[in-house]
DNA sequence: CAATATTCTAGAATTGTATTCTAGTCATGA
DNA sequence: TCATGACTAGAATACAATTCTAGAATATTG
């Protein structure tokens, strides 16, 4: 049996996700994960910490999957669709975090652990798109958009089959977001 | 005054932006309001139902401004210009709506007055775009798509924008969304 | 106009649950 | 073996959502 803390992240994705954060209860939690309340509170803190705690671990797993894709390098095409095929692969991979993390709200993206690993994920694209950038192999825009234009509409059709409003999951349209993003920050010919 | 259902509204939304649901109390927004707990609890059954009906009032307000900028009619190119404009503009005339619409959660989006609006959302994006599709305007894609493909990419950036992570707004860039926009649902050359 | 029903307001009482608290148990290292 | 810190336990507390009963305002009907 894996540790109290792992079993605790493990019941709340769950909880949280099948009766929304508010109406989950710790005790139900604790009882799922067969551990005590006080136990849970020691690990962390409060219901919030255990919120942050659910959402840090998914963005992590998120990262780390990205990580290993950009990892074989290759053109600013071939990187900017690794992007969009990452994202899609994870979200299909693990759909309970993927839901959880689109839910959550801002105090969760305040916790301390959320702005460490966004942090990393900034550092990570500017490692492989930076270069290509300054190559003149993309588009030169404002830097807060590169991932609003690649990876935007890659979220916002997730968000809309996670939640039951569209059918087919995204990897059915991969080609379609591959393209669109890729139109979108390629270099003006 | 406003009636006592509106106050409740307004003071929801600011209450809901400023804790979060979770931690705004129906005390302290009845107090707000100028409402009685009982009052409230008549007009919106609990406090999901009182966060569901700002949700709705938000997202109709929205299809709303969208309805208007769209009347004016126009090529495709236009329409889909139009399209991502409008929803710039509300969102950053109504930021705090915009905020707790973006914030919210599954709950909430399968309320029946959200199912409602939703409907409508789709019925005037496909009395605009459907004729267009038909007629070569707009590139073959499967019907799911366009709305992520079209404004995705400024949801994205509104939600950082919202949460503070970036500091321009949204219509800083607005030529970039419309014309990304445009390219990834023109017709093929 | 009176009578009556309906909608709306009030706030105290109840209930449920997050959080705190005190008292342990277990593992680790000197 | 003892000491220390990490962890577990669950009862007690505190706080907030919800319910309940009663009454005021407003509309409806004969």
């Amino acid at each position: 049996m894996p540790a109290a803390r792992d079993r605790l992240l493990t019941a709340a994705l769950e909880a949280f996700n099948a009766q929304g954060v508010a109406k989950a209860s710790i005790h139900a939690i604790c009882a799922r994960a067969q551990v005590s309340i006080g136990s849970a509170y020691h690990h962390f803190g409060n219901k919030q910490g255990l919120a942050d705690a659910v959402f840090a671990a998914g963005l992590q797993a998120n990262l780390d999957a990205l990580q290993q894709r950009l990892a074989g390098g290759g053109s600013a095409k071939q990187r900017v669709k690794a992007l969009v095929a990452s994202l899609i692969d994870w979200i299909e991979a693990n759909p309970d975090w993927a839901r959880y993390i689109y839910r959550a709200d801002d105090n969760v993206a305040a916790a301390d652990a959320v702005t460490a690993v966004n942090a990393q994920y900034a550092a990570l694209l500017q490692d492989h798109f930076g270069p290509l950038l300054h190559a003149g192999e993309l588009r030169q825009l404002p830097d807060a958009l590169y991932a609003s234009l690649v990876l935007g509409p890659v979220h916002d059709y997730a968000r809309r089959w996670l939640a039951g409003q569209v059918a087919e999951p995204p990897s059915t349209h991969v080609k379609v977001f591959k393209a669109a993003a890729w139109r979108a920050v390629r270099p003006p010919q």
